[in-house]
This record gives C-alpha cells, structure tokens and sequence, in this order.
DNA sequence: TTTT
DNA sequence: TTTT
C-alpha cells in the first residue's frame, strides 16, 4: 500500500567505455554514462539538439553483461530506478549529491561490431577515476575518496 | 532518428508544498519534492522501507495545476524528463549539479481534501527554501542564490 | 541481445471483483478488468472522457495480492506484459483473440476501505464470469469454455 | 482526478511493410505490426524465445514517419495507448475484439539501410489487407469489412 | 510476420 | 563523453 514507483527508462548511447570494479564483498559493479538525445524547439523556435546525461550503475548479472558487452558508443535501452546519493565533501565541508539509475533492465540495440570503432585494445587501464566524466577534476577525487560505493550502498 | 528516450515514472507522495514562482517572461513555474516509498530486503534479509526523494518542476499549464491542486502529502504519478543542471558554487567555486524532473504529465490520486491534514494556512512564507529536504541548509541557499532557474533554462 | 520490450503501465480502476481461481497444477491466478479513463478531444474541438478498458491476469504471489486487496472500484497503478491468445472458437470455428495484460508489478492506491462501496458479501459466485463487461454475453462463455488457461499458457 | 495512466512501452521489429491508408477525412493512418521478443524460461526450466506480436495503428504525423522511415524487419521503439476495438461479425453475428496500440512516439534504432534486405520493389499492391496477418482468412476480410477504421474512431 |  |  505504501508502495511507489520510481522508474527511469532511457534509450541512448554509452558515452565511454564502462568501469568494472567490485565492493569488499565481491559483487561486481559497472558504472558508465549514458547520453539521450532530444530535438526540442528552443525559444526563438529553432530545433535544437538536446543532449541529457545519465550517471548509470548496475550490480551483479547486469553488471557482468554491462562488462561483456558494452562499450563506448553502444547504444542501449534501460530501465533502472533513480538513486540520489550525498555525501559531505571533505574539503569545502558542503554536502554533495548525485544521481544516478540503478539499472535493473538492459538491451543492447548496437548489433555486434557497431558501437566502439577501435577494434584493438580497450586500455581502460591508469588512473582513469570513471567519474571525472563533466570536464571537473577536483570532484570526481572528491567524489572517488568521499564517496566511494560500499557494501553499505548496494540495496540487496 | 537520433531521438533517444528519456523517461521518468514516478508514484508517491509529495513533501511540502509547491514552490510557485514566474520567470522573468512571465512562465509560471512550480517546484516540488516528491517521495517514492519501497520496501526491498537488505544484506541481512530483512525487509526495509526506502525512501527516495525526487525533486520535480513543471512549467505552464502544469504548474497551474500543481499550483491549484497538489500540496504537502498529495499522492500523485508523474511522467516528466531527467534533467541535470550544473552551476559553479559562488564561495566554494566548485561545480555543483542538481537532478531535476521536469513534470510533462500528472495525476492526482489523492481525492480532494486527503493529502493535507492541516486545514489552516499553508504558510509557504518567508525563509522556506522548499530545497531544505534533505537535513541540509547550505545547499538549498546556494543553489536559491546560484541556480535559480532562468528564462534559458526553459527548454521552449 | 535479441531482448525486446514489452510493457504496459497503467492506472486505474477495477471493475469487478477479481476472479481467482488455480490451474491444475495448483497455481494461483486471478483475471480483472481495469478501466483507464482520459479526457481527451473529439472531432469537434469537445473534451470527452474516454474509458478504455483492459484485461489483466496475475499469477502466484501478485494473484494472492490481488484475491486478498483489490476488488471492485480499487484504484490500482499496474506494469505488465502485453499478450494476445487465440483459440479456435468451438461453434463458428473461427479463430478468436483476446488481448491481456500479464501483472507482473502492482500498487494499490486506494485507501483501505476505499474503493468497494458495498461493505457486505462479495458474492463472486454463480455464473459471474468476469469477462461479461463489454455487453457481449456469448464471447464471454466461449471464452471459458474454450479459451481457460492451461498450464501451459503460463509462462514459467 | 479522473485521469488515468494507458500506456504501452514496446521495442522490438516490424513484420511486414506498414499499410499506408486515408480515411475520407484524408487523415493519414499507417498499420503494421510489432514483434516483441523475449527469453523466458519454460515450466522444465530451459531458455525459450518467446515472441509476442502487437497491432500498431498511427496517425497523421506519426503515420507519416512510418510510411517514410518503417519497413519490415525495423528495429523500432515506441509508445502509445492500449485500445480495443469491437465490431459485430456479420456472418457470425459474434462481437470480435482487436487491441491495438496508437503510436505517439516512434525512435528508430535500425540504421538507414539496415531493417529490410530486399532493395528492389515494395509491391504492397493488391489486395492484401493488411490485416490478414496471423495465418487467418476470414477474420482479416470480416475485420476489413466491418471494422475499417472511419472517422469516428479516430481520437482527435 | 520480425529479429539475434 | 555518445549518436544521427
């Protein structure tokens, strides 16, 4: 009786390879960012093209299809449920938030060989954080230090 | 054919009442929180209520109706739009981001006169943000002050 | 890969008590009808409400759900499967179609105590078919008598 | 108040060349149809593709996309309200139901070229109906008699 | 009747 | 940062 609906559905195209990491507990989690793009008419009546960015998480089964099979530039349709997570930022002190969709439903439309161009090596290696994904670099640290996804967040 | 899709489904409740305020060209627009309440099992098994909180806004004849129709602990479903806008905080300088879905379809589903219980004044005076949701009180100040929504943040 | 989507999300009001009833192998199934109204409008510029009426089927756990908490007039949010079966109409030989929503997803909206009017017997009993909500009489016996759910229509 | 919620959420792949028609209003409407496929597994447990096929109908706008961008084999996405028609069969006497699903919005995911093979003619001439499209005769012509679309079924 |  |  109290329960609602939270539900994201999304149809668009992976913006960079995905990060594959696991919590302390082993269970494998995938983080990538998906971008939907739109023509809307602005106010002087121009279409213009308009592109959204999702942050998107996905956990254990999904993740490991998320591993296997998409890459950069895949596009895909997903279901998820929209999470927003805070934390306090330790240098400036303020509380910080982000959103993202726990994805919970997956289907890959690039066919296989479409999507990513290169074909040779996916060095997704270094100190690529996979959050440093809007041009800030102070953030994604904040971020990867303060808030860290932990066996706590991970709602199962 | 580049269109992508960008969805958000949303039953719950709704946390105070709406923010209503104008554009400088006139647009109404009305902003909200809203809570969808769901009980899933955590690590130890035991079923858990959880409650995510979404912000919303709506522009025009949607406002209006929000305006008229929906307040503190209405239950209402919600189709809108993911949408994150950034800004650069003022003192901290650091980019901050804040999620958004813009409301394009609503349905009450309380009857008329459930939702609220306090029949006296709405009292949505003075200092109340409408942003001060989450235990946080800078936030809601500097995103009043940083992000106000502006005519160029209407997408029409 | 060769993953589709198929769904339904829909809310409104039931319109008869459920039907609840067990394949021979003892799974619990429960069919009812919902109607979702609009307004939208008509040819000459006039707002019409519009009553479209759907036929759902849950099994198992969300059958139980709704034989203990939906009946009558419950205002209910639903996400399902759209399916079509067909069967060879016994007497006109004809094949037939019958269109379902399979429930995978539900919740209530109506307070408890809302939504039946009636607080005496539930009298499900007799000849009431549950399908007889259209005028028509005859499709509705031909559908019991040749169209019952089998457990081989069940989909796990 | 009275609003509900009537949506349908499919993506899958068109399987034939939609029919493109006028009513005598000169309203554009395009019929085709829509597989949905899905991996399910059976009552002894093995993976089965099961595949589930929708009646799409669009107008105007909608309509005309179709009849410049959908063929057969299209990979597509799209939305759109459940509705059922019924018509009285003129042999039978029987009340038949056909559920279809009115577009109001359409993504292409197949790329220009990809979806159909064949390069050469579209030969949708004849008398094909459009509706003979589940391996049944009568019912297509009964259903193309009887039930053609007509202004009056059109919901705007 | 589609697709992987 | 994606895609058409």
């Amino acid at each position: 009786m109290a329960k609602g609906v939270n539900k994201a559905i999304l149809l668009g195209n992976v913006g960079k390879d995905p990060e594959i990491r696991s919590t302390a507990s082993g269970t494998i989690v995938a983080s990538f960012t998906l971008a939907t793009s739109d023509r809307t008419k602005d106010q002087t009546g121009n279409w213009v093209d308009q592109t959204e960015w999702h942050n998107l998480v996905a956990f254990k089964r999904t993740a490991e299809i998320v591993r296997d099979y998409v890459k950069k530039g895949s596009k895909i349709y997903v279901e998820g449920k929209i999470q927003t997570r805070s934390w306090d930022d330790k240098t400036s002190g303020e509380k910080k938030y982000r959103t993202e969709i726990l994805v919970n439903e997956l289907s890959l439309l690039s066919g296989r060989g479409e999507g990513e161009s290169g074909g040779g090596g996916y060095q997704r290696s270094g100190g690529s954080s996979g959050y440093d994904q809007r041009g800030s670099q102070a953030p994604a640290d904040d971020y990867a230090n303060s808030a860290e996804i932990t066996d706590d967040d991970i709602p199962f």
